[in-house]
Formats: structure tokens, sequence, C-alpha cells
DNA sequence: TAGATTGTTAATCGATTAACAATC
DNA sequence: TAGATTGTTAATCGATTAACAATC
């Protein structure tokens, strides 16, 4: 699972090299510019199968490859998204969907006043309508830009509908009680904090104890 | 630093649960909640004191607070913006800077065009002027919004002005070479990718091979 | 063939879990 | 006092690193 973590950076850099017109790189000149060790550079690609050649390398055009299939950015996800607030028109108009692997499929809200309104070409449908079209359509994922009261019933009712996975825009975490679901809560605040306590960390404290990490 | 990383998540609860009226909560209770192990929850409050009570469990209120401290939520901390185009712009008036124990103190941009443009009660200031305002005001963290080919070069002279910490959104890796310097690269990608991967694993998948994570 | 670099096994390190004594 | 629940130590588990044989 740490492993998939490092794929995305790995493959982020790889897609910078390639474009710089490298063929080959080794995990020793990788581990240099990722911070990781050699070894553990071979054993994360050792994982999903052996990309490299003895005495000569990987080839960053396969490997890349290679990632992208096992990041599954080969192919394209049906996702809706739910909420046509602010936030959840944001994202719908700004976010790069085909790019980032995903087919955006359709716009959900519950206020009847926002049925009809067309976000990105995409006409927000009543919230009611749900069910009937997962069943239809069979989207894999949710996004959900929602108020965090209405967050828990919502995720029931689209984890019974086959949803079961979510990209949780709402605020509030989404509990972990549903088995095999997939939620990634986003929170600015989560960056924003973690950072905080570093600099925290970095900075000569004004006098509270050095706690060990 | 696996806990640091759990901290915002007991915040957040916490912070919901008290909310609520609750008042005090065990390791116990909160692991149902958390979906962590009462045993770990105590080892990762002890980390930092001891912030319970036995026989009793922990005050929501007091637990707070003391999070609240370690992630550096009880004071605010100074920071400059670089980039004032979309992306600069966007964050600059709606990331809720106080709220997340930020204070913006200036939005920087090297096109002279954008000089003196008023975004959020800022005045955009020319990209010369970064080293003496940081030597007066003391900023501890940049957020970078530029583009991908300037965030280098920008690094190295935050760095030597003295900013260690950085939240970049440029969509490339500033890389982990500057000792102790503090990086968050945000990548929405990140997350996208991740659970592209996580869809796929759990999707029966189309004929590859069914690798042990 | 010699040099380079992977794939893979074993050793180390760190984080999580279990257990239980301390104590409210 | 008895019950509950923490703080803390020891045991387990998993991930990272080191080492080296396989092989291009």
């Amino acid at each position: 699972m740490p492993v998939i973590r490092r794929l995305p950076r790995y493959y982020r850099f790889l897609r910078e090299l390639q474009s710089t017109g490298a063929t080959r790189i080794s995990s020793k000149e990788l581990s240099t510019h990722m911070g990781l060790t050699a070894s553990q550079i071979r054993q994360d690609f050792n994982c999903f199968g052996g990309f490299g050649q003895q005495g000569y390398g990987y080839n960053i055009a396969s490997l890349c490859d290679e990632i992208g299939v096992i990041l599954g950015l080969d192919r394209l996800h049906k996702c809706i998204l739910i909420g046509a607030g602010k936030l959840g028109t944001t994202i719908a108009t700004h976010m790069p969907f085909d790019a980032c692997g995903f087919q955006l499929i359709g716009i959900f809200d519950k206020s009847p006043k926002r049925k009809d309104v067309l976000i990105n070409g995409h006409q927000v449908q009543p919230a009611q309508d749900l069910a009937a079209f997962i069943q239809r359509e069979h989207p894999i994922m949710a996004i959900l830009c929602v108020p965090r009261e209405g967050i828990e019933p919502l995720v029931d009712r689209l984890y019974q509908a086959g949803i079961h996975s979510f990209w949780n825009f709402s605020h509030y975490d989404i509990p972990v009680d549903y088995p095999d679901a997939v939620v990634e809560n986003v929170h600015l605040n989560d960056s924003i904090m973690t950072l905080c306590y570093k600099i925290t960390q970095q900075v000569p404290p004004a006098g509270e104890d050095n706690t060990t990490q």
C-alpha cells in the first residue's frame, strides 16, 4: 500500500523525464532524484512484475506505460458528481476529468431549484433519480460536494446503489464502516494542518516541550 | 510521523463530537469511530504527553486544545503567495487563511502587468521585491502557484531568503534536496490516481494479473 | 568476457497491536 | 472498594534496507 502511494510520484517524474528525451534510467539514478533508496525502487517495481533489465536498467517509456496501467490511467472511469453548489460547479467545470482518467457522466443536486441548470454540458438532475441512473449507467465513483449534514445518508444510498468509491469534499470525514468502500476524504485543511505542525517543529518553539517527533 | 498524519483526523472528529455536546470519550469508543485500535489511539496521544485520566478517558475539550497546539492551530503563521494567476487568485480569495492558522501577508507575481492588481485586499507586488520583503516581514511559508517552468529557481531564491516551508500547487514536484525544507506538493491528480488504482483493484480486473498489492 | 544493474532473499528497522500493571 | 480505562512495556507484524546471485 505504501508502494501504491509512491506510484503517482514515479509516474509524474518519469513522464517529466521522458519529455526531456531520456529513454532509460537505473534504479540508482532514479533514487537520487526521488530521495528513496535504489533498493526500495527495485522492490517497488517488482511488486508488479519485472519491468527492468539486468545490466541496463529501466526503459522509461514502457515503465511509464506499466505504471499507467496499474494506476488505471489507460482507460476512463465513469463518475458522477453530487452537489451542484459553488464547490461542485467549480470542480465540474475546472477539473480535467479526461486527463485524470475519469469521465463525468452526470451531475446531481437535491434542490429542485438547481434542476436542469447546465454545468459544463451536463444538466443537473434531481437526487431522487440517482438509484435508477446508477443502475443504468454503472458509474464507479461519486464526487461528493454536499454540505456536511447531507453526507451520511447520501453515502448510504450511493453505497446501496452500488457505488463504493468516493471522493469526498464535504469537509466531514466519511466513517470507515462500509466494507470495501474506498473513500478519499479531501480536506484542504489536512495539508495545512500537517504543514503547520511541521513548521512548528522547525521554528524554535515558543516554550512548549520538545517531544521526540 | 504517521502519528502526526493522524492528528488532523482526530482533531476534526473531536471537534465534531464536541459540537454535539459530548464532553468525554474513551480510547475504545474513539477507536470504533475512527477505525483504529484503542491501543494505537492511546499510544498516539501519549507521544505528546498523557492527556487522559485512568478510569475516566479523555476530556474532549482539553484533548482538542492539546492537539490544536501540536498542530499549531492556536496561533497564526505568516505566509506569502506567489503567482497571481488564475489559481493563485482563487486560493488568495477563497482559502480561509485565518481558520487554517495562516495570515496572508503578501502576494507576488513576476509579471509587471499584474503589479498593483488588488486581490482580496492585497496589492500584487513584483517578484524582485521578494528578498527584501521576506527579510522585513519573516513569513514562514510560501504558497506556490506558478507555472512549472518557474518553480525551481523560485524555490532556490525563497530558500536562500529564509523560507523553508512550501505549499506547492505547481504540478511539478519540488525535489527533496533542500535540507530541512518542508514541502507539501499538492497534486489534485495524486488523489485521483491513487483512487483510480484502488478502483481498479475493486472492480473485476479486465484480464491483467492480480498481483498481491 | 567484463561491467552494470536487476530480481530476490535475508537482516534491520519502525510502527502497530496485545497485555497488563497503575490509578482514577 | 470495584470497575473502568489509561499509560507503558513486550510481542508481532510489515516495510525498508542491505547484500548478492542471476543475467543482460
